[in-house]
DNA sequence: ACTGCATCGAATATAGATACTTGGTATAAA
DNA sequence: TTTATACCAAGTATCTATATTCGATGCAGT
């Protein structure tokens, strides 16, 4: 049989997506030294596998290398904070406008059909799983009205700088996903996305984009400073 | 004495700018197996750190790892030309209407000194050296441009862009920088962005920046089919 | 001609050796 | 007495070399 269930694959990957999201989930705090001893011991592998995987976060900006001197998460700050989210509103305003330009049909229906899944979520046991539904919908949502720009490279260049925000956006999230009020605003926001999008309204609806992609910053600003972070 | 000139540069990082090197000048054919005993032999280092350098050059799309099968250099292609221009163009559109908005009086400055340097180009001895000079220059001035945005990471995310699209820009050049017809529309181009820059006309920069950043795809669409890279 | 087996080559991982940095302590000078 | 510097020891990153594993190719046998 060759449909071998393993496609064996290289320890040097799962590496790097299991540091990935300790990184993001805050495992690691920012700036926090990264020993190769506790990550070998963490992860069960060799120091080998773990320089590839820290490799490519220094190439992602999660990590930084420090010549001889091992690795590092890469610090937060609010400073960054700021440039980032306004980086990433600029980039996704400038997509909603091309995604309007160039989106058909089934770009449209695609929003639609995800706008519903996320405005409904019920059933759910734990406030854990709550949070990680949401935020699944959530991003599939988003990712469904940017992917009408039909550019590849500029999708990519969004992944990027979002994987970037992560850490700071799980900040938010659970400031945001628990507070009915806080939820029950972000549903407005999204249905009146939803409709400008639909009446092809490119300006009105980059502005609203990038209105809606910088509320949070007030917030995680005010959650860094209370955890001493900045 | 403490103050020892060589700060121990880990291998590593060598091995990625020499690697990231030779691949975007064409050492390395697109799609080629980049075979480890090569590498070793090639750049006389281990393993480890070539294996470090490829990890990086595959967070920067500009080598594909295959499971277990090792490491290609990233194909070229037709479509991803015009994807990756059209991304790169759309993006700089952007950060200029940014940097109009946000840039001051010592941007201003900076881009006229760049626009100058690289108009007055003279005393090269060789044409290799010329294609050298100009290049470098005209990154520096558009480099200057960009700068106004104020925004770290939209730069580091066009640095992104920008380096994934050198190995096609690298056949556009040895095209345009040798011939004084071509070299000449750029320069008129130039120093029409520079006037409506200054004359703080965003929308029309924006237009005008897209537009010449896209007049490189059919010369470059052109020698890759008379090559036969398509 | 096709299938199964063996051999070869390449990628991957681990382990060990080397060289660097860092923190502490002791000594000398102010 | 205090401060600064130099030296020493422990820990850590980095590299090279070796072993293992996986896939591919060629050959032989049916």
């Amino acid at each position: 049989m060759t449909m071998d269930s393993s496609p064996r694959q290289n320890l040097g990957i799962s590496a790097y997506s299991w540091l990935k999201r300790d990184i993001t989930r805050g495992v690691f705090q920012p700036g926090e030294k990264l020993l190769m001893s506790r990550l070998k011991e963490r992860y069960g592998l060799g120091i080998g596998p773990l320089r590839e995987a820290l490799s490519q976060l220094v190439a992602e900006r999660l990590v930084v290398a420090i010549s001889q001197r091992g690795y590092r998460v890469a610090p937060m700050s609010l400073a960054e904070l700021a440039d980032l989210y306004d980086a990433r509103a600029q980039l996704e305003g400038l997509i909603l406008q091309l995604a309007i330009e160039r989106g058909d049909d089934a770009w449209e229906a695609e929003i639609l059909a995800k706008a519903h899944t996320l405005s409904k979520i019920m059933e759910v046991n734990s406030p854990d799983e709550l949070l990680d539904v949401w935020d699944t919908r959530h991003k599939a949502f988003h990712t469904a009205i940017a992917s009408g720009c039909r550019s590849p490279h500029l999708l990519q260049v969004r992944e990027s700088l979002f994987d970037q925000v992560e850490r700071y956006r799980h900040l938010w999230l659970r400031e945001t996903v628990f507070s009915e009020e806080a939820l029950e605003r972000k549903r407005q926001e999204h249905a009146a996305l939803v409709e400008v999008i639909l009446e092809r309204r490119a300006e009105r609806a980059a502005d609203m984009m990038r209105e809606h992609l910088m509320t949070p910053v007030p917030i995680i600003t005010e959650v860094m400073t209370r955890r001493g972070l900045a």
